[in-house]
DNA sequence: GTTTTGACAGTAT
DNA sequence: AATACTGCCAAAA
């Protein structure tokens, strides 16, 4: 049986090991999976894996803390709703990385 | 095996 | 600040 690549398995990995309240940016999640500019595998992978693997794809934002839709669509909406229900809250249409960026610490 | 697509990032203008 | 261009990677067609 045919699998993901290593890559692809770290970075389904990481996403799923996001804590509840916390975002990463696909940047982060790129180098965490071994691939510093790998951004948009990991884009192409959290969007084709969510199907398969529930993935908490709104914790998954682009850099500079926003969201990889364009305002006013649907998704986007969608994707701020449910972050906000998680206590991540938007200022001025972007997130505080400084303060939800996960940094894969969860030495909770 | 080559081309296309995809929810990106970084730099330059 | 906003746009354009380039670099990069993985999966599907």
């Amino acid at each position: 049986m045919i699998e993901y690549s290593d890559f692809s398995k770290k970075v389904i990995k990481l996403i799923k090991s996001i804590p509840k309240g916390n975002v990463a940016t696909y940047g982060l999640i790129a180098k965490l999976a071994g691939r510093p500019q790998g951004s948009r595998g990991v884009g192409w992978l959290l969007h084709s894996s969510t199907r398969k693997h529930h993935l908490p794809w709104q914790r998954v934002i682009k850099s500079g803390g926003k969201l990889s839709f364009p305002e006013g669509a649907n998704a986007y909406f969608l994707q701020k709703e449910l972050l906000e229900k998680e206590d991540v809250i938007f200022l001025n249409g972007r997130i505080d990385l400084k303060k939800y960026l996960w940094k894969k610490i969860t030495l909770f």
